[in-house]
RNA sequence: GUGAGUGUAGCUCAACGGUUAGAGCGCUGGACUGUGGCUCCAGGUGUUGGGGGUUCGAGUCCCCUCACUCACCCCA
């Protein structure tokens, strides 16, 4: 073979295309019943723009990250994620006049130089969704309701609902000093990636795998626990906001977000199904980062949920809903064969898809292609039927079969589809 | 970036180091010459991922390389 896709990226194509159409579906749907609006940004942006969002000190940032410079020596990246984007055109664009809160969501690929692996690929495609403008816990509540109607509509199950609270730029300072002076004697224990973790970002001890650094944290101090009064209020109004929406949640004072824009509220949609890529949509807060990018003090929210995960769960929940023809057109014969090119093309025109046989196959093979295409009907044309003025149909789900005139074919199909 | 596993027909997979690398599915045609699904018959395809080595002989063993898969790191 002489040319391939590359490394972690994908061609999409039928069947697993309905499954995408179904989700993109579901996305429109659910999405503008809460009021988002879709949003394109485009697909480069500044390098700067995730550098500053993200952070510096990210594995996404330092190493992960499709950056080129162009013809005229701009720093340009390929979107790894799609919120710093968003807060961009947010600004750009003047929308903190409106009023608040503005809700839009995006959808399309992001980029991230990894190895790929199940649920992991280099070019992935995320369905995004940012509020701006309310501080109010509720809309955070609405925001996880809006994901679970969401996956309830695609028909996804045992999945788990995890939240947790990283405080503010006011008490998280407290509880990372609090937890280093909780790990400083026990770095010798720790695995070489929690050795590392400690100097770079001592929160992610927290969701290490390994036993041993497992067995270490037990008794490390819990963020929630170190909330400010503001955000330990918000918190509380949120989770009794989510009880109040019967949406059954965890609390998981582990969950670090990797993005170091993150505040308050943060949220997990895991499923075990997936392997060990297990989140299908992961969020939270970022309440200075509207700031941070010069625009006015605006408190956000926002997820973003993996379209491969999300479609890899429904492939594997036995999703195969395979579109098939209304009418297929089988013809015996040169007249007949332009008889039935004209009435597909009448057809086809009321939108009705139909499709036709080619190159003189006989009609056992135009009945076998109709059945192997699974059409509901299939219309049948030879001479006899050229001179009788009638063709024939057939209805191959049970069987049945009769005789229309030509000029009746068109009330027979076009008004049940009307 | 690190580690492990797998590469054979369009797809899923067989083949103790030993003849001409097979089967199922799918596809096309026929039996049924104007009626699909079931059955039967017929038909075609391979640089065994690529390169090198060991051997009388390599799909099989060894080395290199590439790709894919899974896991770590990290993350949707």
């Amino acid at each position: 073979m002489k040319y391939t896709a590359l490394k972690g990226v994908h061609d999409i194509l039928p069947p697993d295309i309905f499954i995408w159409q179904k989700v993109e579906k579901a996305v429109k749907d659910i999405f503008s019943a809460y009021g988002f609006q879709e949003l394109r940004p485009p697909i480069i942006e500044a390098t700067e723009i995730f550098i500053r969002s993200i952070g510096e000190t990210t594995d996404i940032v330092e190493k992960e990250m499709y950056t080129f410079t162009d013809k005229a020596g701009r720093h340009i990246t390929l979107r790894p994620e799609g919120t710093a984007p968003a807060v961009r055109c947010y600004i750009e664009n003047h929308l903190y006049t409106l009023p608040p809160p503005q809700k839009f969501f995006y959808y399309g690929p992001m980029f991230r130089y990894e190895r790929p692996q199940a649920g992991r690929f280099r070019q992935f495609f995320q369905i995004g969704a940012e509020a701006f403008g309310v501080e109010d816990p509720k809309i955070d509540s609405e925001i996880i309701s809006m994901l679970k109607l969401f996956f309830e509509r695609l028909g996804l199950k045992n999945l788990n609902f995890e939240v947790n609270s990283i405080g503010c730029e006011k008490c998280r300072p407290d509880y990372k000093k609090a937890l280093l002076n909780f790990f400083s004697d026990k770095i010798n224990g720790f695995c070489p990636d929690c050795k590392r973790r400690f100097e770079q970002n001592p929160l992610r001890i927290l969701d290490c795998k390994v036993d041993e650094c497992i067995q270490l944290r037990q008794r490390a101090p819990r963020v929630t626990e170190f909330l400010c009064s503001n955000c330990r209020k918000h918190f509380d109004t949120f989770l009794s906001f989510l009880k109040l929406l019967n949406i059954p949640y965890v609390i998981n004072p582990n969950m670090v977000r990797g993005l170091d824009y993150y505040t308050r509220t943060t949220f997990e949609v895991t499923c075990e199904h997936l392997g060990s890529q297990n989140a299908v949509a992961a969020g939270g807060r970022y309440d200075k980062l509207v700031e941070d990018f010069g625009g006015p003090p605006t408190p956000a929210i926002g997820f973003a949920a993996g379209m491969e995960r999300i479609t890899s769960l429904l492939k594997s929940s036995g999703n195969r809903e395979i579109p098939a023809p209304a009418v297929f057109i089988a013809t015996i014969g040169s007249p007949a064969e332009k008889e039935g090119l004209v009435i597909a093309s009448t057809l086809r025109g009321k939108g009705i898809w139909v499709e036709v046989g080619y190159s003189g196959h006989s009609l056992k093979s135009q009945m076998r292609k109709a059945d192997r295409l699974s059409a509901e009907y299939v219309l049948i044309i030879g001479d006899d039927e050229i001179n009788s003025g009638k063709l024939k149909w057939k209805r191959l789900s049970d069987r049945t079969q009769g005789e229309i005139s030509f000029n009746e074919v068109y009330n027979f199909f076009i008004a049940p589809y009307l």
